[in-house]
RNA sequence: GCUGCUAUGGCUCAGAUGGUAGAGCACAUCCUUGGUAAGGAUGAGGUCACCGGUUCGAUUCCGGUUAGCAGCUCCA
């Protein structure tokens, strides 16, 4: 029998052995790190017999799988630890996440932070007994009797969702047995480093409708040193959290009085506000679009004609009685407020692609639960657009919203930062998407093509779609790693013909366009958010709420510092003057907690010289310079977009 | 919306197992006129989120509301 390893080389043993046999044969040390194999791309425990030619490949806890493997069985352990001590405890599913594990636990009474500390006890003893591990093999009907006998309802379910003929397996440590599909290490005494890090509640297989269970978070490093560093690396990153760093910078703030989800801009938050949105107007408009300023608000007839008024009501502000014909709701997109100003006079096929745009503060009123600093808002402003285009423009008009994207993203350096996502529709889901299959394959179809064409690397995402139509969505994750979407590029088949937008055609036929709906740089609430968290406040040069801020030595310089600022404001950049009397040092380490790029400092030598001695705050001093000769540079710098 | 946690001066946090509260920073005034990350003194500032209940008495205990945090669900 002959085994291929991952290097090529191979293997010959006379009979079947077991992955651990062959691990041991390659060395002492192999073995001793070897967590589970790969046979034939499928990973299997160490102990699996192998019985034919095959490649192998021995997984250790260097391979992503063989942490994912390893932090798995710390979640079987943190199961049988819970069971321990909370015997009417039901268990349902714990699988591995991205950094961690977790594990989904129904309790009689809930349970509190000090009682982490009681498992994670108990999770230690489990590992010093060091149980062995041992995979068993049961009919689905086995199975079943199994988890009626331990009173597991969750699992029953789970068991019950399995094909019938295939056998199923259970993984057992000591007296604990759980049903999975492993692999799994070869005993609970290989754990090295694990923590259980936080408790909160999820439903039952992901849905709302289910009860809610209790889930365990917790991780596990094959070191002590690794888990510490991950979780050091995890406070440094809670530092960058926009909803504190932003409260402390002065960028923005919330109020009990004003209410949920509406954050306040403060003037450095309104600031970049500002700056984005004139960039962002800017440039669209270079690029072809037509600025467009729509009402705030609409009658309920509006809303019914797009769909929103049956499909989306609960999300919507609605103003006045909810059943009265004069019901008015706040916007929560700008799709059909630019439709009508397309309908408005007859549009040739030479009109088109019609490109319209507005910077749009939308209204949605997401449940109290997801509010999240400016990440999710009850109110945000959008750079909302709409092109309307014949089927032979969609392409071209597509290409260039993303090149649009880029050139902003770039801008920004968050290029690097961000994936692609083409939301699909969910086929099954009849409520959320519009009714036409025809459409919709047809306009995925299309999506994927146009991706392709592109050359984009993506995912794709069922049930993520819009309910008229396919999106691709630029995601970006926050310092908790969660991902949103800052980014929406969207193909609309439906708008055309529920609206009753057309074009008239070369041979004087009227005919229905596509829409496309894009946001070019997102919605700027948080579009900021992520800013924040990537640059840690310290914005690029040209985003900087406060670029310069010229510090007096003494009195005697007051009066050449607020003319110095005059200056820099003459030539388009932002300054302040810090004449307080203070000692230079001290006003120093403000305006570098403050993260402002430049500090200009004037005393008596200076002012004679009609210069300043620059301070940057990545570098430190960099000298006296002349006024102009510092100017002309930032101005430059300020002009380069440079992220 | 759901689960859990939280709410004390502008900010960060102490505090008493029920007898109405402190620190640092920030702020104000004065002294100091200083050269690249905190000079000194004095002072002002709090119905301990809000509404109810228990109690002789509640910031502290209980219930509710509001807001914040993590996660779930949902979403730009």
């Amino acid at each position: 029998m002959k085994i291929t390893l991952k290097d090529g080389s191979s293997l010959e043993f006379e009979s079947k052995v077991t992955v651990a046999e062959v691990a041991g044969a390659i060395s002492e040390g192999l073995l001793r790190n070897a967590v589970c194999g790969k046979v034939d791309g499928e990973l299997v425990d160490l102990s699996f017999t192998i019985e034919k030619d095959c490649e192998l490949q021995i997984i250790t806890l260097k391979d992503k799988e063989g942490l994912a493997v390893y932090r798995h069985t710390t979640s079987h352990v943190l199961a049988q630890a819970v069971k321990n001590i909370f015997p009417t405890s039901k268990l349902a599913i714990g699988p591995t996440v991205e950094n961690g594990f977790y594990y989904d636990i129904e309790f009689k009474t809930p349970i509190s932070q000090d009682d982490l500390v009681k498992i994670e006890k108990e999770m230690q003893s489990i590992i010093k007994s060091d149980l062995p591990i041992e995979r068993l093999t049961y009919s689905k009907r086995e199975a079943l009797k199994i988890f009626k006998d331990f009173s597991e309802p969750y699992k029953v379910e789970l068991v019950h969702d399995l094909p019938a003929g295939q056998t199923i397996s259970f993984y057992k440590q000591g007296d604990f047995m759980d049903l999975c599909r492993g692999p799994h290490l070869p005993s609970t005494g290989k754990i090295k480093a694990f923590k259980l890090t936080s408790i909160t509640g999820a439903y039952w297989r992901g849905n709302e409708k289910n009860k809610m269970l209790t889930r365990i978070y917790g991780t596990a490093f094959a070191k002590k040193s690794e888990l510490e560093e991950y979780l050091t690396a995890l406070e440094e990153a809670k530092k960058r959290d926009h909803n504190k760093l932003g409260r402390e910078l002065g960028i923005f703030m919330t109020e009990e009085v004003v209410g949920q989800g509406l954050p306040l801009l403060m003037p450095k938050g309104a600031k970049i506000m500002q700056i984005l949105t004139r960039f962002v107007e800017d440039e669209e408009e270079r690029r072809g679009f037509m600025i467009t300023r729509t009402a705030n608000m609409a009658k309920n007839d509006l809303y019914r004609i797009s769909g929103h008024w049956d499909h989306y009501r609960d999300k919507m502000f609605i103003i006045g009685d909810e059943n009265s014909p004069e019901a008015m709701a706040l916007r929560p997109m700008t799709c059909p407020f630019q439709y009508q100003i397309y309908k408005n006079g007859l549009k040739s096929y030479r009109d088109l692609p019609c490109r319209y745009s507005e910077t749009a503060s939308l209204y949605r009123k997401e449940a109290s639960g997801e509010m999240h600093g400016l990440i999710r808002v009850r109110q945000f402003t959008l750079s909302d657009g709409h092109i309307v285009c014949t089927p032979d423009q969609i392409e071209e008009e597509f290409k260039r919203s993303l090149d649009l994207s880029y050139y902003f993203l770039d801008c920004l350096g968050m290029r690097e930062d961000v994936s692609f996502r083409f939301s699909k529709r969910g086929k099954s889901n009849k409520e959320k998407y519009i009714d036409n299959d025809k459409a919709w394959d047809e306009t995925e179809a299309l999506m994927k093509k146009i991706l392709d064409n592109i050359g984009l690397d993506y995912v794709e995402a069922d049930d993520e779609a819009a309910f008229y139509g396919p999106k691709l969505d630029v995601q970006s994750r926050n310092v908790y790693g969660k991902e949103d979407t800052i980014i929406t590029i969207q193909i609309d088949f439906a708008a055309a013909h529920s609206f009753d937008m057309t074009y008239i055609d070369e041979n004087g036929d009227k005919q229905y366009p596509f829409v496309i709906h894009r946001s070019s740089i997102g919605c700027y609430e948080r579009t900021l958010a992520m800013l924040i968290e990537k640059y840690a406040g310290a914005f690029p040069f040209w985003i900087s709420p406060v670029q310069v801020k010229v510090l007096s030595l003494t009195e005697r310089t007051a009066d050449y510092a607020k003319e110095i600022v005059e200056k820099l404001k003459y030539a388009g950049l932002r300054a302040e003057a810090d004449i307080r009397n203070e000692k230079l040092g001290y006003k120093i380490r403000e305006a570098q907690l403050e993260k402002i790029p430049y500090m200009f400092i004037v005393g008596d030598k200076e002012k004679e010289e009609n210069a300043v001695s620059v301070r940057s705050r990545k570098e430190g001093d960099l000298g006296v310079m002349k006024l102009e000769e510092i100017l002309e540079k930032l101005i430059e710098e300020d002009k380069s977009k440079k992220a």
